[in-house]
DNA sequence: CGTGTAAGGAATTCTGACACG
DNA sequence: CGTGTAAGGAATTCTGACACG
């Protein structure tokens, strides 16, 4: 194993029409979310965004959340949130994950 | 869980500059070993290629045997030896994972 | 066999703005 | 506030071909 599997649904590499197809949303909304501080695609030299896999779920997430009548400055704070309480599970699920590779070693 | 982490990396979302920036191949080439039938891209409604992380590894893996001087009508062999071994191997691997999840219903 | 390149065209993406509300 | 659209330009990608070997 070369990488491990998160390492894909991080990695910027999707442009912005393939993130239209994969979420139902326009690129006008995509890029306004952006700067509404939502989601942070990266760039490639020439100015092209691109977006991870992540990103296109957090998408999802925002579109359902603003269906919801939730406006753009509540759902960044909530994104801030989850993202610390990710940190912290990610925390314990590598602890358990050591502990499961130290006794199988597969 | 929405997804396992394995749909993202067979999913067809990456286009081809990209993926030269990611393998370090030229755009010709990556052309190239599709038409010697090593990779599988699939094509957007208007024929721009879309490859998957899966096909980024492939590409590498291509990369490699070439420089070993090997061609690519035997790379095409050995890939789809691979891939029949693979299927195999996720028989076994869903059996343990669902008797893993049985067990420890996480 | 595998790869480079110039050629012309088609499809994608970008930004800033006007619009509605 | 969130989204649509027309506008003009820049960057990307496509195919078929000539070239070397």
């Amino acid at each position: 194993m070369t990488y491990n599997d998160a390492s894909y649904k991080d990695k910027k590499v999707i442009s912005i029409g393939t993130v239209s197809e994969l979420t139902g949303l326009t690129e006008r909304q995509i890029r306004y979310y952006e700067s509404r501080q939502l989601i942070f695609p990266e760039r490639t030299k020439t100015g092209l965004r691109k977006y991870s896999f992540q990103d296109v779920e957090t998408l999802i997430e925002i579109a359902n959340h603003l269906e919801e009548g939730v406006w753009t400055s509540e759902i960044r704070k909530e994104l801030k949130k989850r993202e610390q309480q990710l940190n912290n599970s990610n925390i314990r699920t590598n602890l358990i994950k050591g502990q499961i590779n130290a006794h199988f070693k597969i």
